[in-house]
DNA sequence: GCCAAACCTTAACGTAACGTCAAAGTTTTT
DNA sequence: AAAAACTTTGACGTTACGTTAAGGTTTGGC
């Protein structure tokens, strides 16, 4: 199949390999993060198992959400001649910040989350009503027993519930 | 202070007081979000009370990362002339896909979550590793009985757990 | 060896939701 | 009236690529 030489392969193979698209890998390039062993005569890039495996090693880290930024300090480590155990902490370092930031984003999307379920529930209670918005009084607002309301509520601020400024 | 005229009020204290930019306004107003009431003789965008409420509608939307042009799309709902009940219906299946998404938020933070943390541990494995990254065997991988490991491991690829393609 | 298919090259615009100047005009305060 | 504070439009920058476009290079078959 192919046949680049000593067992380096193009950018589509590359890609391929990796799970991913030549357009990804030419970025990467641009960025900084991965660059081809050699050039074909023609101009083609060719890349190593090396290279395979530095791309991996991007796109794992990628998946964790790292930005290009951030994933370029860390793979820019391992050429800093350490010893594996200085580099493992190293490491740990930006894991251990990144599993901070991941557990933060769980709490705001449960935060989110519940805000939406007390909204839903909230608007629930206008289903039944059959007046039209330039009415004004609904009564599903007087079932609820909310007098603050002005409008058809999908939201009352008075309300112990925290639900979406939203009205109909 | 502010002497707009009517009680309306410029872009500023329409800002300030929902807790947003000027820049923002601004933006709604190029996407079809939000327009002022008027403008003054010099130019200057003049807000009533109402667009006051619809940009905090706009906002509370947007804290529920809904997009900006599914945003549009759900307030111009209450444009259309329906009842309550119609227009709950309406709204209440957006914000249920909304909630379904939410939740595959949450489960895909638990499973980075997931990975990062098994990654840590394992990473850790190599914290009292004296050799050099061109050493190539590390007694940690040894240690761990990982006879696959090429290189000083953060990743054990033939391991149980799911780690990330990460070698120092 | 030649030709078409498949692959590669660089270049450049598009995306989402604003942030951040810049240069100049308007309102408000002193 | 002058200065301070505010506003105007315009335009570039951000992130991580996707998506053409126009044109070379390799490869595989005959």
């Amino acid at each position: 199949m192919s046949k680049c030489k000593d067992g380096l392969m193009h950018i589509g193979k590359l890609a391929k390999e990796a799970g991913t698209t030549t357009r990804t890998v030419r970025y990467y390039e641009e960025m900084g993060l991965i660059c081809p062993e050699c050039r074909s005569s023609g101009g083609f890039r060719c890349y190593s198992h090396e290279q395979l495996a530095r791309l991996r090693m991007i796109l794992s880290l990628k998946e964790m959400e790292f930005d290009l930024e951030h994933i370029k300090v860390i793979i820019d480590k391992r050429e800093q001649n350490k010893t594996a155990g200085e580099l493992a902490h190293d490491i740990l370092e930006d894991l251990n910040e990144r599993l901070k930031e991941v557990e933060e984003q769980i709490e705001h999307y449960k935060h989110i989350r519940k805000t939406l379920t007390q909204t839903i529930a909230s608007i629930c209670a206008c289903l039944p009503c059959d007046l039209r918005v330039e009415e004004r009084l609904c009564p599903a607002c007087q079932t609820l027993n909310q007098p603050t309301c002005q409008s058809v509520p999908f939201f009352h601020s008075s309300s112990t519930v925290e639900t979406l400024e939203l009205k109909l």
